[in-house]
DNA sequence: ATGAAAGCGCTAACAT
DNA sequence: ATGTTAGCGCTTTCAT
């Protein structure tokens, strides 16, 4: 079978390089005390033998594994695909790898994926949709440097990689410009602190504008079909809306099919707006009007500020700066073709 | 900082329980040889303690990492995400991690990705959309257990998982039945395989109808803008086309956009045929009609594929079935509203 | 500039 | 049913 010879390891190229195997080591750590001559020979025994170091042996021994553990809830989310992109896009620059776990939205697969990556003993761990409790957190993170997404933590150990405070408001308050006084909200997932923020920052821009609502639609799953029976359900419970916000763009793309099944065009006769801008939201029918999110920077930024906390770990001399314990990207609003104004 | 005490060691619990390592190690390892009131003990202790199994040390002495390395092209496109989806649900009900890479099409990432991996000592490795030589995956087939995906390879030692070969004529074979005669093709990434024999899977259709063509525009980007620029070369080179056949969805959403700018209403005045049905396929205007893979199910059949291979390996008896070296899934064509009958 | 010895946390092969 | 010894491949002292 394939393993019919074993890897070789440093001894068989030092034996073959006629060194010790400390100098080996010295060579593959690029330490710049070796001869060039002897490094060069150690150079071509090791490509002779194929030589490649072996990671799991050098992390018994340094305590660093060079991986870092993420955690996503389901990447048959867009969102997370373009955050994962951006995390491995990060990890590799720096020499990291990335193993990764999608918990399907359950918290105890959330809790045994922990457990598995730390059995790894990887570095850092990025919790891109953690739907733990503060304190399960916290416990984590004595025992492991972590950073989580779209979601405060009190513990400052804890990083944080977000959206903007003010992007929750955006499209809430664009239909609000728009005329629109009865407003329906789509929410995401019931336990996700962001879908908490996000229906919050639509709270408050009606309040503040002194309209009643939203009308909630929660507990449909976030995705297409979800969107499309959640529109289903504002519109039976209260025909007269004339605007909707969503979670997310995979509800409002099966919201917009709702309405439209309805006979309620859309941005005519209702206002539907999303959240994420999605690869797909430009190509929707009509093209959704949402908020746009670097999904792919929030994914690179948030992997960065774990790394960086870890490196500074490292070097005693370089510190952790207080004020990196957090990053946020910056989000705008996109107007296309799915709010307009209010009829009539 | 975090790593204020040091994670506790099997030595540790040995302590604690008053028995040796082995026994805490059987534990640990389900031997179902201890005393149960030893067992009990142990585990006690191992919780107390916050005691975690340290893998890399594991795959020092046994040379198994239960990791396995996946090796994407772009998780970017749909297609992998659904696909990762599924190798990790895989992965995680037989006890292994996935260690994560994405090239971004480019065949020398992925030669270091796949070095990388070795470096981590995976156990078997997926490589899902490769771009390397036949020769290339010999020689890593020598090193470790490989699955590709959608491609074949002469060697008995790569697994193979793909859609089933018939599956590329489906799309082609439609729009003949439809009447088309003019027919275009918007091709995959250059150096696919997958793309090679979808392509010649539309050739052999039409001359086997004794049709001329296609027309191919190939070397756009994967991905909906590509596909909308490569709409407009084949309307530019061919204004008469009726039908075209598309390397995936992603190509068929932006070459539908581009028919409809130009007044091309799809599908009254032209066909356009996608494949992969991803999520949104259903969802784009007017839905696609294509050919439904089902991802999800290709990426845990391939990485079972994997993982028997490797158990298999390890128990001398159950030995590799020869005819377990390739899985295959059934594709059917999906008609929903982008082609019709030939026009006029 | 290079080497020898010890040990990281675990399991395999023998004890007992 | 449980313990002892050795060693996986590497890095870390500490020598030379």
């Amino acid at each position: 079978m394939t393993e019919s010879t074993k890897a070789s390891t440093m001894k068989d190229v030092a034996k073959r390089a006629g060194v010790s195997v400390k100098t080996v080591s010295r060579v593959m750590n690029l330490d710049p005390s070796v001869k060039s001559s002897t490094r060069d020979a150690v150079l071509a025994a090791a490509r002779e033998l194929g030589y490649r170091p072996n990671v799991p042996a050098r992390t018994l021994v340094t305590g660093r594994s060079k991986i870092i553990g993420l955690v996503i809830s389901d990447i048959g989310n867009y969102f997370f695909a373009q955050f994962v992109n951006g995390v491995e896009s990060a990890a590799e620059a720096r020499g990291y790898s990335v193993l990764l776990c999608d918990t399907g939205e359950n918290p105890d697969t959330e809790l045994r994926c922990v457990d598995m990556l730390l059995g790894h003993r990887v570095d850092g761990l990025i919790l891109a949709a953690s739907r733990l409790r503060d304190d399960e957190i916290t416990h984590i993170a004595d025992t492991v440097r972590v950073a989580i997404v779209n979601r405060f933590h009190p513990d400052p150990r804890v990083l944080t990689g977000s959206i903007q405070d003010e992007a929750v408001r955006l499209a809430p308050a664009h239909l609000v410009s728009l005329g629109h006084r009865a407003i329906g909200y789509i929410g995401g997932p019931i336990y996700s602190r962001a879908a908490w923020a996000r229906e919050k920052g639509c709270r408050d821009v009606l309040s503040e504008n002194g309209i009643e609502g939203p009308l909630v639609a929660s507990g449909f799953p976030v995705n297409i079909e979800g969107g499309y029976w959640a529109m289903n359900w504002l519109l039976d419970v209260m025909p007269h809306i004339t605007g909707v916000v969503c979670y997310n763009d995979m509800l409002a793309i099966g919201a917009i099919r709702a309405a439209e099944a309805r006979g309620r065009h859309v941005p005519e006769r209702i206002s539907i707006v999303g959240f994420d801008d999605i690869h797909f939201a430009a190509h929707a029918h009509p093209p959704l009007t949402t908020v746009s999110v670097p999904i792919h920077r929030l994914g690179y930024n948030t992997a960065q500020l774990l790394l960086d906390a870890l490196e500074a770990n490292d070097d005693k001399d370089k510190l952790v700066d207080a004020e990196r314990t957090r990053c946020t990207v910056e989000c705008h609003l996109v107007i296309r073709g799915s709010a307009g104004p209010v009829p009539e």
